[in-house]
This record gives C-alpha cells, sequence and structure tokens, in this order.
DNA sequence: CTATTTCCTACTATACTCCCGGGAAAATAG
DNA sequence: CTATTTTCCCGGGAGTATAGTAGGAAATAG
C-alpha cells in the first residue's frame, strides 16, 4: 500500500522547483543537490512530470526545467497519477481494467470504490502551493 | 499504492465466513471451493488473520475456522493491517518507522499524515458486516 | 566549435508478491 | 491404539516491480 519513492520524490521536486520559480530554468543539477537526491534518479522522475505535462524542460545551456502552471494550479492528486500510474487501491478500478466476472455480486468492490473515492478527494484537493506553507511539525491538513 | 492480493482476499474470506457463520467451524475446504481461491494460499492468508486475532483456528476432524467477533465489530482497517502489515502510504508513518532527520523542514509530511488519517478513517469505519449487505452494484460507501 | 543541458534506451540488482509442497501437530471417531 | 481430518509451520521458486545506473544522442548558447 506504499507510494513508491519516485511518488514520494516527485513532490519534493515539485515543492523544490516552486520554490525556486522566478530565477529562470532550474537545472537538475540544482534539485539533485538541494534535495540529496541522484541526479540521474531525478532524471527518469522528471521526464514522467515532463509527459503528465506538470513541467517542461529545455535542453542546452541556460536550460533547465520550469512548472507549466503556478503552483495553486497543480494538485497533488494529479502528480501521483503521474509517476504511480494510477491510485487506485485496487487493480479492478483503474482505467484498463479488464471487467471481472464476479463484479455484480462482489461484496468488496463498493467498499474499494470508497476508499478510492476519499484518497482521490483528499489528493486531487492539495495543491502544490499548499505544501510549500507546510512544516513537518503541527498539524494541518488532517481534515 | 495498490492493496495486495493477500489483503483483498482476507476480506472476501471474512465475508465468506460471516456469511456461513452459524453452521459450526467452517473449513479452509469450503472457502476455498466456494471463493475459487487457491487452498494453500488461502491457508496462508488465514493464518495472518489468526495471528491478528480476528478468527480462530480449531485443528483435528470437524474443526475449522470461526470469527473471533461478529461482523459488526471487524473493522475492515484492522483486517487489512493484518496482512498489508501497515495501511500507511509512506514508510515514515509506519510504527516502525526510524526518525527522519529531514522530518521538521519536510514539505510533504503534512499531506502524507493527512492521506494516512483520511484512509484510516475510511477503512476503520466500515465493518465486514456492512459489506455483507453490499452487491457490486449501486453506490452506497461513496460518503 | 565547445560546453551544457535535457532527452532517450537499456541494463542490473534487489526485494517483494503469489503460490506450491511436504510434512508435523492436534483433535476426533472407531 | 490406529486412521482420518483438519489446522499449523517452514521453506522454496517463478515472476514482477522497484530503485537506481550507464552511455550516449539531440538541442541550445556563446
Amino acid at each position: 500500500m506504499l507510494i513508491s519513492t519516485k511518488g514520494r520524490y516527485a513532490l519534493r521536486i515539485l515543492v523544490d522547483m516552486a520554490e525556486h520559480q522566478g530565477e529562470g530554468m532550474i537545472t537538475l543539477q540544482e534539485i539533485a543537490r538541494r534535495q540529496e537526491i541522484s541526479e540521474k534518479y531525478l532524471e527518469s522522475i522528471v521526464r514522467e512530470l515532463v509527459k503528465g505535462g506538470v513541467v517542461t524542460g529545455q535542453r542546452g545551456k541556460g536550460g533547465g526545467y520550469r512548472l507549466c502552471r503556478p503552483p495553486e494550479q497543480i494538485n497533488v492528486g494529479e502528480v501521483l497519477r503521474c509517476t504511480e500510474g494510477s491510485l487506485a487501491p485496487v487493480a479492478c478500478l483503474t482505467e484498463e481494467a479488464v471487467p471481472c466476472a464476479r463484479s455484480s455480486r462482489c461484496r468488496t468492490l463498493k467498499f474499494w470504490r470508497g476508499l478510492d473515492e476519499v484518497i482521490r478527494r483528499y489528493t486531487d484537493g492539495c495543491t502544490v502551493a499548499d505544501m510549500m506553507q507546510s512544516s513537518g511539525d503541527g498539524d494541518d491538513y488532517i481534515i
């Protein structure tokens, strides 16, 4: 049930980029240094964020990455779906699920649908901007 | 982010057992036949439920398993924690987590705490009895 | 051109998931 | 007692996913 390292790093990367936006393009090297994540691994994560339309990259000298939108408009659910593929707790609720013969009389399906909904609602309701103003202490976010 | 097969099967097993309680001890063979799950795999799952105090087993002829408590008193969160170990979305929120040097200035920790809370609240709020009365159609449970 | 940076493909090692096999231990029936 | 039925327990094994590395191609700036 764990979110992968990829997903956790993705959020840290985006908060980092948000905190340093306005300083032009941000390179992988900078992020790697600040976040203490291997530059190579970082690369594979950022690529997914590019594919997902969350950040854009520019090659060459003076290049780097920047957010496609302001942090207030990037929600966490969207980001995690980029890296995790899906946030659904069971395979039968993902997009590419094959219809299950058992589904109409399945006693557990509604429970999973509800869990999926609860997770989606929470993750989609939190943005990168929200995380910027957060520290590890206190207890905001606890709905 | 997927719940393992173990966890999904555990719920089906418990609903099955709840629906057939009052008929004495229930054997793995019966459950395996009804749920179309290999008896051997079933065994490893039920063992975790025994350890977790959700069901008890009795060996020997006429033996089998039964629920320790009525289905209304067995909540899904508890069951899934038996099989998944933890439902926490990130390792730093599990019991045995080593304190993270980054935590006090971590921008993402509160988000994860909130997600954990939302998941816990939902899963602990649903019981095996709730699932018994459910089918795959309709949309109860969607809070 | 050179230096810098993203982009892309492929690979490895490790761990985990799902499941099976072979029995030992306990309870019951006769 | 023996035979049978059941849970209990350990260990292994194929397949898959995760986390991370390596090497280079393409683009951009000066």
